[in-house]
DNA sequence: GTACAACTTCAAGTCGACTTTAAGTCAAGG
DNA sequence: CCTTGACTTAAAGTCGACTTGAAGTTGTAC
């Protein structure tokens, strides 16, 4: 258990091997010690690896997973770092909620409201409205492939 | 008012020229007609892109925007379109919204509940709960830049 | 005649989080 | 010795929705 290889690593902690690569590239897991050109990691990897996957589930970045990581004073608590970032985090969350909000009144009320025969019809109604303007963006269609 | 220059149109519906012309690249809009191999736009034009651009308030991708005007037989009136396209999305915003929510609450959780000193502390305890294969993917930051 | 602004095209760049590909290394088994 | 499988690296590709850049054309003003 205290030398693994990369594979078990990975399939310990759902991740694909590229994906940890990938982590240790951008500096968000340290280098791993090799034996003979390989990567050999110990349970503290793979604790590292259960932070961050836990992160990722909270909607954090790998930029601000790293400033978990490296981004305060050594002696600062994990739980200090947690609050730190989950508050900004959820201020985020908040904001995307709204957003998603507004999407599915303004949908609704297409949905009841609009008895155009053509597109074009529909396209002077709004553009007479004048509130198409903003460009708030979606959020994306969420739940990513999981290995 | 009957012709207008590609930056005339991007001005009254809020949008970069080269965001006009790759649509219309990309099938969105009908290849405009040419004064001198310049583009010229009437009020129809503005319109569709009056469209697009609620339509993307909405949540929908590009894509699915082509799907509305290009998707159905021609005789299919506009409100029918809206409401098919509108009752996917409207699930999608939901699960979206419930994938938010749980980040959410995994969040606050964590924010109460943990006490860790380190991180290496934190990651065991995560890794033994085994609630951090899953990995839901965060939609995105919002709020795109609006020209 | 030439400067200028506004347009044109096509190709390439951007963002984040990876994956994929090509080419190579290594230890074990037959 | 040779194959096999798991690993290695660096570079390039992916997705969506654009933007940016380079190089060229057009019409108008001085």
């Amino acid at each position: 258990m205290a030398e693994m290889t990369i594979s078990a690593v990975a399939r310990q902690v759902g991740l694909q091997t590229s994906a940890i690569r990938y982590y240790e590239q951008i500096g968000l897991l340290p280098p791993a010690q090799r034996s003979s050109g390989q990567r050999r990691y110990d349970t503290t990897a793979v604790y590292r690896l259960a932070v961050i996957q836990r992160a990722r589930q909270l909607g954090f970045t790998l930029e601000e997973i790293r400033q978990l990581f490296l981004g305060f004073r050594p002696v600062t608590p994990a739980s200090e770092r947690w609050r730190k970032l989950s508050q900004k985090k959820l201020a985020e969350l908040d904001a995307m909620m709204d957003g998603i909000k507004s999407m599915r009144r303004l949908l609704r009320k297409m949905m009841q409201r609009c008895h155009c025969e053509t597109m074009d019809q529909c396209g002077r109604g709004i553009f007479r409205s004048g509130a198409f303007t903003v460009t708030p963006k979606l959020p994306e269609t969420s739940l990513r492939r999981n290995r």
